[in-house]
DNA sequence: ACGGGCACAAACTTCTCAGC
DNA sequence: GCTGAGAAGTTTGTGCCCGT
């Protein structure tokens, strides 16, 4: 199940909010962003696809780019959580490094932190800093929040770090810089028909050579992570706005309605306009809710 | 007009081997 | 160890069609 996340202030696509997982298991949902889940108090279990992990007070539990997931409280003890989820823009924007824990490391990425090391606890106040300064949104607080976001990337930047051995970490950066050019012309030009044959002559490498590259730096292959890009920019604007299905798709770079649907269908479990009135109910479902909360 | 499915050709990925 | 070339298997794009 996808979830469409709408962020209070346009200017700052960063949520935190407290939340009680249901004790009976609810369905797994995924959504463009990146989560962060901190169990304040009580038990639990949170599953991400076939994976079960236990809930104990100061686990952290990250979640990646439309990973399946979903928490469940234990009968007896139920769990509270301070969730934060944010745009994987703002690290991309700020410093393309931030993302090497989350996207070039996919087969160190885990889900659960937990411990009482200086890291841990230093996460844990910066996550509970940033929920005060969304609260009290004193003057400065979007800078603060989002200076508060990147420390936390930081951190968990450097404890990935840590735990992955310096040759392979040395390794992975080498061959991240190598492909660095080819991964920013991709994700500028996602939106025009551009094709590895293409790539691989105007950056002077072999068609073979920068596809083996393309898959160890990003962990997908070359199709995969342009449809990934070209799929969210087509839900921004079917969410966004009233194009058309047909002219989204040929604004997002698909040169067909075809492979379009079959994407489509194939990422988001469900049809282009099925999404757009899930996204539209949800809306509506929301605005609802607040207004009968503010009376 | 638009949304969606199917079959086939074209493009891409993966693997292996060889040269530097 | 890194890179390129080539072959085989897999995936995607295109054109066409049908239903609403």
């Amino acid at each position: 199940m996808i979830l469409h996340i709408a962020y209070e202030d346009k200017e700052l696509p960063v949520n935190i909010f407290k939340w009680i997982p249901l004790p009976s298991l609810e369905q797994q949902h995924h959504h463009p962003c990146f989560e962060m889940g901190m169990c304040i108090s009580g038990r639990g279990t949170f599953h991400f696809g076939s994976t079960v992990y236990p809930v104990a007070p100061g686990d952290i539990f990250i979640v990646n780019v439309l990973e399946s997931h979903i928490a469940q409280s234990h009968p007896d003890h139920p769990c509270e959580f301070l969730f934060l989820n944010f745009d994987a823009e703002l690290l991309e924007k700020e410093e393309p490094e931030l993302m090497v824990p989350f996207r070039y490391y996919p087969f160190h990425f885990r889900n659960r932190l937990e411990g009482d090391g200086v890291m841990m606890e230093r996460l844990r106040v910066l996550i509970r800093q940033i929920y005060e300064e969304k609260r009290s949104m004193a003057p400065g607080y979007r800078t603060a929040v989002k200076s508060l976001l990147l420390s936390i990337c930081v951190e968990l930047l450097r404890m990935s770090k840590e735990e992955i051995s310096s040759t392979i970490w040395m390794d992975g950066m080498r061959k991240y810089e190598h492909v660095r050019p080819v991964l920013q012309y991709i994700e500028t030009h996602y939106q025009k028909d551009i094709d590895l044959t293409r790539l691989a002559q105007l950056f002077h490498i072999s068609q073979s050579h920068l596809s083996r590259l393309i898959l160890e730096a990003t962990g997908r292959k070359f199709k995969s992570h342009i449809v990934t890009l070209r799929i969210q920019h087509a839900k921004r604007l079917l969410a966004g706005t009233s194009m058309n299905v047909t002219e989204i798709c040929f604004d997002c770079g698909f040169q067909s309605m075809a492979s379009f649907y079959r994407n489509f269908k194939q990422y988001v479990q469900m049809s282009p306009e099925d999404y757009r009135r899930t996204v539209l109910t949800n809306s509506l479902r929301i605005r609802a809710d607040l207004s009968s909360v503010i009376g």
